[in-house]
DNA sequence: ATCCCGAGGG
DNA sequence: CCCTCTGGAT
């Protein structure tokens, strides 16, 4: 008799599970302030961390403060940003958050999830992952890899990100959400990936709906 | 729904 | 070749 999976895994083990695995989960992009965090997250948008991480020494050494970002050439931003996807729309961006910084929150990083989208180009994902990976909180970022593991654990069938935020974190005690961001990234990246999941080596294949379903 | 971006993998 | 990579704006 094989042993069949539940068609949705429980939401308490897989937390468990994961946090197992990646105690020391944390975003990967390289920043150590504020500033420097949410710009990295802005240009992670479809865009690996890993090359994200390849520009931002430069960039962070050219510009210091939003005052810096807001001031900056067009032009150098984008020479700088080349590497990595979506360069001119980019370019504008952080300079556009910068402007945002500088003229409604005296050039600091406001703190509240409210005020973070309030900025041009950062979303719910962007201001959660923040929120979260700097400041303490606790909330569900849901971007590529945290919706993919979602579906897959069978915790919503949903496309659209906002959706897939209110289904998933119905599931769990508000003050885990923050760990199940971290350490879902993570396990997408690694495990979970989008093409050829590493169903044989997961630690969650146990409860797994979708384990062993891709060859 | 489409656009932005291009390297890298399968 | 097609898909993916820590989305967000139009």
């Amino acid at each position: 008799m094989p042993s069949r999976q539940p068609d949705r895994a429980d939401p308490e083990i897989v937390l468990r599970l994961l946090t197992e695995a990646y105690p020391d989960a944390r975003v990967e992009l390289a920043a150590s302030n504020p500033l420097e965090l949410l710009i990295a997250i802005v240009l992670s948008a479809q865009t690996t961390d890993e090359r994200v991480n390849s520009v931002t020494p430069e960039l962070f050494t050219r510009y210091r403060t939003a005052a810096d970002y807001a001031a900056a050439d067009l032009a150098d931003l984008e020479r700088i940003l080349g590497p990595v996807g979506y360069y001119r729309q980019k370019a504008k961006a952080v300079k556009a958050v910068a402007t945002a910084l500088v003229e409604r929150f005296d050039g600091e990083v406001p703190r509240t999830v409210e005020e973070l989208v309030s900025i041009p180009w950062v979303g719910r994902k962007s201001a959660h992952l923040l929120v979260v990976s700097m400041f303490g909180g606790s909330a569900l970022a849901v971007d590529t890899h945290v919706k993919r593991l979602a579906k897959r654990l069978g915790w919503t069938t949903q496309d659209d990100a906002d959706k897939v935020e209110a289904e998933v974190a119905a599931l769990f005690d508000p003050a885990e959400l923050g760990r199940l961001t971290l350490t879902a990234i993570l396990h997408g990246r690694r495990v979970c990936t989008a093409r050829r999941p590493a169903c044989g080596s997961c630690v969650l294949a146990g409860v797994c709906p979708s384990a062993g379903q891709f060859g």
